[in-house]
DNA sequence: ACTAATTATCGAAACGTTTCGATGGTGGTT
DNA sequence: AACCACCATCGAAACGTTTCGATAATTAGT
């Protein structure tokens, strides 16, 4: 590949002229601008390389993503709206997967620090114990943290608002009728999950409804999960006339295996998810979902990033993205409702 | 950030050797390697700058992908599959998104080539015309290509065989006892969604069946997609017996379209799918589908790839990954049709 | 005991940029 | 004509590594 030095010698010029037509960061001569584009083009020069570049100023240009499976459709919808919003500021994303897998997460944390990554974004679950040393080696890289808990260094917060989401959630169920209501719960050691079903506590106390134990049931936010937890519902006997699922994965598996076992939706039981991915309208029947805007999620998590860069000595800000329900066909009225 | 200079100074030895101990690439004495290492601990040092390091050896260990859309499921697996095998190999992603923008492809081939990745691997729709001379600046760069057509430059080709995948979805069908098939296809003039059209032709002409015009339709592979198509084929009147969907989203569509406007799947309308992205047993009903392994084909990716960082003058590669039915409740017998 | 062979460490150059101070040339002012 | 500003370009150092040849120190061979 051909270097400024090489376009410079062509040209019979510095290489800090070369430099300053390249970048426009001075003013040079128009024919000796022009002699320097001429010798380039030439030598097919294109671009100064970024790693050059990056090693004298001390900035990559580059932001890392650790995320638990850019698989999962709520991710990805995050993770490209990051990619997105990178793009827009001139940055470019690497994409680290950690399958939930600790010695993952800590090598592919440990590449990115030596990548000189200009800043993190970790929607993942969250190292612990000893392994929690390695964010020591942050050292002051700047770090967004969306979807979880407490951390032991200072970092920014994107978050969904999640216990207000399950307010809402369990609210529409209310309103429509119903007070035998389910709840399948993500992980409950995971902030998220844990807020999710507070709120679903919070409303069902604010209307002065039982919550049954019986129906509210730990999953792990996947397909099989909701619908392992659907199975052991029904395993238990009278099913509730609703469920708040909470998330759409999950949600997607109950009612799959609702329809297997006969239970119809929503006539027999309502449901309502959490993320609102962009698949949840699609489901028979269309998912009713609670919204959060994964586009909104990611530019903020990318904007944050870059305001610290900017203003490294900001305190630790916090931001909350606005869930609400999107109405479709999974939640029926109890009034129209068929007991089993 | 300490540098390899100041464990030097503070170890009293040379960068050299602290370079050498701290990649154990020659024998350093027990004493010294232990002051060496004492004295990076003690200045917080974590591993040599990755950047510094790439300048040096010409040498990123670094891949660039460009793709469609990564939210999209079958990209996302596909997407994720690449991932993993970069980390099993010691490389990082870089993931950028098209969009199917042109502008936005040349943006990010050019920032990928500035970065200087050690190889590209492409799975979005290709430029062509005036804005193809862009791959001229490639210069060597090794690049595999997935998922479509033409190309006027050498590189390698994972591909998924989509001919005998057409084939097999429509044989299946066939073998089901439908004779009245329908297709609705991708955009055609991207290479895969034309073979798979090519794949569901042959059949149809291998077992003399006549194919009926107004059941083909073009769709863009979107779930929208797949639902305008099956709106307008139901507008056109009398419906086939079966259809071949050549991506699961788009069937995704289809299902969604078909429960809403009351035709029953599989008892009035065989679906089969193409890809078996992990949501398709979900649906309801449960998509047969044709089944291509997406580990396979983002491994297949990356192998390429860095099999010809090590041996660049090989010729160009093919691979083909073997599709499969996989079986669901989609697809009816004809036996037990029941004509609307 | 003196040279030869071996071993362990050092020093310097190079990778491709950016950036700052230095340099020389031009034109304007008195 | 002498001086000063100013302008356009140059040169060199620096960023943090790697790597090769050189050097000093140790051991072995006769």
């Amino acid at each position: 590949m051909a270097t400024m030095k090489d376009v410079a010698k062509l040209a019979s010029v510095s290489t800090s002229t070369v430099s300053h037509v390249i970048n426009g960061t001075r003013f040079v001569s128009d024919d000796i601008a022009k002699r320097v584009q001429d010798a380039a083009q030439q030598l097919n020069y294109h671009g100064p390389s970024a790693v050059a570049r990056s090693l004298k100023q001390n900035c990559t240009k580059t932001i890392g993503m650790l995320v638990t499976t850019s698989t999962n459709p709520f991710y990805a919808e995050v993770v490209q709206s990051v990619e997105q919003a990178c793009y827009q500021q001139g940055y470019n994303l690497i994409l680290c997967n950690t399958e939930g897998d600790a010695q993952r997460l800590k090598r592919s944390l440990s590449t990115l620090i030596e990548r000189r990554v200009d800043g993190l974004i970790m929607m993942c679950a969250m190292l612990e114990g000893d392994d929690a040393q390695i964010y020591r080696r942050l050292g002051g890289l700047p770090v967004v943290v969306m979807d979880w808990g407490e951390v032991d260094f200072s970092c920014d917060r994107i978050q969904g608002h999640s216990r207000q989401g399950g307010i809402l959630a369990t609210q529409y169920l209310i309103d429509n009728g119903h007070s035998e209501i389910g709840c399948i719960t993500g992980p409950r050691n995971r902030q998220q999950a844990n807020l999710r079903y507070q709120g679903f506590v919070d409303a069902m106390n604010a209307a002065n409804l039982p919550i049954n134990p019986a129906w509210v049931i730990e999953a792990n936010f996947e397909t099989e999960g909701g619908k392992a937890a659907f199975a052991k519902l029904q395993a238990q006997g009278e099913l509730p006339s609703a469920l708040f699922v909470c998330n759409d994965m999950m949600a997607i598996g109950v009612l799959h295996e609702a329809q297997r076992s006969g239970v119809q939706i929503p006539q027999q039981l309502s449901v309502i998810g959490y993320d609102n991915i962009q698949l949840a309208k699609f489901m028979t029947p269309a998912l009713t979902s609670i919204h959060q805007s994964k586009a909104r999620l990611g530019a903020a998590a990318v904007n944050a990033l870059i305001a610290r860069l900017h203003e490294p000595h900001l305190p630790p800000q916090f931001m909350d993205i606005e869930p609400r329900v999107t109405e479709r066909a999974s939640v029926a009225s109890n009034e129209v409702k068929v007991k089993n």
